[in-house]
RNA sequence: GACCGCUUAGCUCAGCCGGUAGAGCAACUGACUUUUAAUCAGUAGGUCGAGGGUUCGAAUCCCUCAGCGGUCACCA
C-alpha cells in the first residue's frame, strides 16, 4: 500500500531524483499508508553511550535476550536498510534491521526511512560478528521525518560560514563543534561552582543602562518607547555590582553575563560576548591577583585534569602563582623604555617615539605607557602572567597606588598574549571618584567615544559608603578558546554575530 | 573602517593559456541479507555568489556589489 502510494505519488512525471522532492515524496506515502511523520509517541530506554559501556565486554558474533529501545538520528543506511548507524545526543549505535527478526510491516516501513530521520529502535542487544555493538531490530517508528538533505557524511560540513549560520546542521555533523560547546558549559558549570563555594552570590543587573558606566568601550544603544529614552546596552556590571555592597547584599557579589560593546570583531572579539565580573569586601589587588589565579588554576584542572596543557603548540602552565610583574618593569624589561622617569606627556611621547611606537596626538602619560606596553608587550606574555601597577590616568574606577600616586592598584592577567582578566582596588572615595569621572568626560567631550560618563547616582552611592573591596573580571570566551583549543572565539559561542545575507 | 583571499550540484571538491561543466557523497532505479566512508551497474541533478564590462566566445580576464575568512586599526 505504502509502495503503491509512493508509486502514485511520482507516476505523473519522471522519477524524483531530487534530494528534497525524494523527502517529501517518503513523508506523504507515510501519511497515505496511515503513519504520521510526527509522531506524539515514542519509547527509549537507553541512551547509546550507556549501552556501549555496558557491553563493551560483549564478544563478537554474541546474541543476547537483553531488550532496549534506543531513539536518535539516522546517520547512515547500508545495505538496503539493514544495517542502520543511529547518532543520539550521547554516541552512536547500530541498528540491525534483518528480515528474520521483523515483520512484513515493519520491514516496508524502511522505505519511508531516509538519513536524517529521527528514529526509535526496539529489540536486542548483539554484537555483530564484525564487532560493531548493534540493537537487533523488532520495531522502529520514524519519530521525525526529516526533509532536507544532510552534508556529506564523510566530509561533514566545512563551509565555515554556513557552520555558524546553520549550527544546528554543523553540530549534526561535526563532532568538535559539539565537544567545544559542551566544554564551555561544563567550564561555566564549574566557575558558578567555585565560585558559591566560596560564599560569593550570583546577582543580575540590568543589561539596558541609562548611564554607560564601568569600563572604557563603545556601547550599543537601543530605545525603550514607553520610557521615551535611549539606554546603552551593558558594556560592564562594575558600578552596578558596588551599588549592591553598599547596600551589603553580600560579602562578595558576581555575575557571569552578557556585555555589548560597538566594536570591531576578529577571531576573539564578538560583539556580545561573556564575562564574570564581582567585587568583594575588604579584599584589594592582591586578594584579586589570588581569587583569579586561583579560580583560573581550578578550572583548567578541572578540565584537563592538571594544570598545563598545549594550546597551538605552546605549552600553558597555569600552576599558582603566576608571574607578576608591573607595567613599568614589564616596558622596561622589553623595550629598554623607563616611564617612569619622564613626568610630562611630551617627553613620554618622545621617549615611544625613539622606538617608533605609533601613537595618537593628545595622549597622556597614561594612555602612552599602555600605548607602549599593547604594542611591544603584550603579545609576548604567553604564561599567565599579572601585569601591575596600572597608569593613573587610564584607570578611573581604580584606587591610588600607595607607593607611587601616578599608579594604581590595577592588575590585568595575560595569557597566549591575550588579556583574560582586569582586576583593582576599588576607590571608595566619592569625590576623588567625581574629579576621575569628570576627566573622563573631559576625554569623552574632546572626542574620545570610549570614555566613561559621569553616573551621579553612583556618586551618590559613594556618599552612602562603599566599604573597601576589589573588583575582578574574567574574559570567559577566551578562557573557553584556550581550553578547547579552538581558533575562533566563534567556536565557542553557539550562534555567533554575523551580517544577515541579503539573497 | 582599510588591505588581501575565498564563493562551482543539497554536501565535499576538481576545472591549466578564455573554447561552452566534472568526480565522490547524498537522491533515484536495479543487484546483493552481505555492512561500517558497504559494494556493483545505471539515472537524474548546475543562471559557476549577484550585476555589469571586454571578447566571435567568460566559471576562467576587468569593474561594482554582497557574504565569509585572514591581517591591521579599536577593543575583552
Amino acid at each position: 500500500m505504502a509502495q503503491e502510494a509512493q508509486k502514485n505519488n511520482k507516476s505523473s512525471a519522471a522519477p524524483i531524483t531530487d534530494p528534497i522532492e525524494s523527502k517529501l515524496a517518503k513523508r506523504k506515502a507515510m501519511i497515505d499508508a496511515g503513519f504520521t511523520p510526527y509522531p506524539h509517541a515514542y519509547h527509549r530506554t537507553h541512551m547509546a553511550v550507556d549501552l556501549q559501556e555496558t557491553y563493551k565486554d560483549l564478544a563478537e558474533g554474541t546474541e543476547t535476550e537483553d531488550r532496549v529501545s534506543v531513539a536518535g538520528r539516522v546517520m547512515a543506511v547500508r545495505n538496503n536498510g539493514m544495517f542502520i548507524d543511529l547518532m543520539d545526543t550521547s554516541a552512536r549505535i547500530q541498528v540491525f534491521c534483518h528480515k528474520d527478526s521483523m515483520s512484513e510491516d515493519q520491514l516496508k516501513k524502511l522505505d519511508f526511512l531516509d538519513i536524517g530521520d529521527i528514529i526509535d529502535a526496539s529489540g536486542t542487544i548483539r554484537r555483530t560478528p564484525r564487532g560493531e555493538l548493534s540493537v537487533r531490530c523488532v520495531e522502529f517508528n520514524i519519530l521525525t521525518k526529516s526533509t532536507l538533505p544532510l552534508p556529506d557524511k564523510y566530509h561533514g560540513l566545512t563551509d565555515i560560514e554556513q557552520r555558524y549560520r546553520q549550527r544546528y546542521i554543523d553540530l549534526i555533523m561535526n563532532e568538535d563543534s559539539k565537544k567545544a560547546l559542551l566544554m564551555r558549559s561544563k567550564i561555566l558549570m564549574f566557575l558558578r561552582n567555585y565560585l558559591n563555594d566560596s560564599g560569593a552570590v550570583e546577582v543580575e543587573t540590568p543589561v539596558l543602562q541609562p548611564i554607560m558606566g564601568g569600563a572604557s568601550a563603545k556601547p550599543f544603544i537601543t530605545h525603550h518607547n514607553s520610557l521615551d529614552h535611549d539606554f546603552y546596552l551593558k558594556v560592564a556590571a562594575e558600578l552596578y555590582l558596588k551599588r549592591l555592597l553598599v547596600g551589603g547584599l553580600a560579602e562578595h557579589v558576581y555575575e557571569i553575563g552578557r556585555y555589548f560593546r560597538n566594536e570591531g570583531t576578529s577571531p576573539k572579539h564578538n560583539p556580545e560576548f561573556t564575562m564574570a565580573e564581582g567585587n568583594k569586601l575588604y579584599a584589594n589587588y592582591e586578594d584579586m591577583m589570588h581569587l583569579i589565579e586561583n579560580m583560573v588554576a581550578a578550572t583548567v584542572k578541572h578540565v584537563h585534569g592538571s594544570y598545563e596543557f598545549e594550546f597551538k603548540g605552546k605549552m600553558l602552565n597555569f600552576q599558582t602563582p603566576w608571574k607578576r610583574m608591573s607595567m613599568i618593569d614589564a616596558v622596561k624589561e622589553y623595550t629598554g623604555l623607563d616611564f617612569l622617569s619622564v613626568e610630562t606627556p611630551e617627553d613620554a611621547y618622545k621617549m615611544a617615539a625613539s622606538k617608533g611606537v605609533k601613537l595618537e596626538p593628545g595622549m597622556n602619560w597614561g594612555q602612552i605607557v599602555e600605548e607602549v606596553f599593547a604594542e611591544r608587550v603584550e603579545a609576548k606574555l604567553i604564561q599567565p602572567t599579572h601585569i601591575t601597577d596600572y597608569p593613573i590616568d587610564i584607570s578611573p574606577l581604580s584606587k591610588i597606588h600607595q607607593e607611587n600616586n601616578r599608579l594604581t592598584e590595577r592588575f590585568e592577567s595575560f595569557c597566549n598574549g591575550w588579556e583574560i582578566a582586569n582586576a583593582f582596588t576599588e576607590v571608595n572615595d566619592p569625590d576623588y571618584q567625581y574629579d576621575q569621572f569628570m576627566k573622563q568626560v573631559d576625554q569623552r567631550e574632546a572626542g574620545d567615544e570610549e570614555a566613561q560618563m559621569l553616573d551621579a547616582d553612583y556618586i551618590n552611592a559613594l556618599r552612602i559608603g562603599l566599604p573597601p573591596n576589589g573588583g575582578w573580571g574574567l574574559g570567559i570566551d577566551r578562557l573557553c578558546i584556550l581550553l578547547t583549543q579552538s581558533d575562533s572565539i566563534k567556536d565557542i559561542i553557539c550562534f555567533p554575530t554575523l551580517k544577515p545575507k541579503n539573497d
